[in-house]
DNA sequence: ACCGCTATTCGCAAATATGAGAATATGCCG
DNA sequence: CGGCATATTCTCATATTTGCGAATAGCGGT
């Protein structure tokens, strides 16, 4: 990769990429192991970021709009569906992983 | 404990759950660790199961009505979202994680 | 057989997510 | 500054899930 190729499609993209994850190791660790404990909305950018997608690129492969894919990127927004979520996968070539794990002892809801 | 003590309302619960899991050890196992890559219908039940509640019991508990739980442990039902998830975790004293794991090459859908 | 409890399924109203397009920011680069 | 691409937010109609009650079926114990 010598005289910068041809500025395709992705460039914008990269431009992203860059000004969120440049120089911050943390962040892109966090990233090359999507499985952080993090938000529903990050985990989503993060994913769609890491695939070199725009918003508008990503709501195409999984046939909707960009705005529908902000939604869902938005922090706070808590009505996820498992059915878009599995679209959203897919389209990324990811699988849904569910899992309940027990809360500590500290915070639970009642004793019994 | 000796004498069975008083035959609560948990009587016709242990009785589903020999039903279910008496001399079954994988199931049981499956069970302890509610981390299995099973659906997520077979999940909720044995996350209920495992707590000791019928449908009704959980119903109650999550706010809802035993119908619902019952649709939603349905096998063939992919309406779930993940308000609904989250209601039933923390009524079970459980956290909801969701992971995206990423496809073995074999099965991608494109190559980009 | 009956009774009690459970789970399953049906119907419908209400709440919510989605699909879609337009309008408004924000940021980058020439 | 002026394009250009992105992201965000708004509004609407449609699709889907949820809430709720009632009716049915299955199973176990008396």
């Amino acid at each position: 990769m010598a005289t910068r190729k041809k500025r395709t499609t992705t460039d914008a993209v990269q431009i992203l990429y860059r000004r969120y994850y440049q120089g911050r190791p943390e962040r892109v660790r966090g990233l090359e192991e999507a499985r952080a404990d993090d938000s529903v909305a990050r985990k989503l950018t993060a994913l769609r970021l890491h695939a070199g997608l725009t918003q508008r690129q990503l709501a195409k492969l999984v046939g909707t709009t960009a705005s529908a894919i902000c939604r869902l990127e938005s922090a706070d927004y808590a009505g996820h569906s498992l059915a878009m979520l599995n679209r959203i996968a897919i389209a990324l070539d990811q699988r849904v992983e569910l899992r309940f794990t027990p809360l500590p002892h500290g915070k639970r809801l009642k004793s019994a």
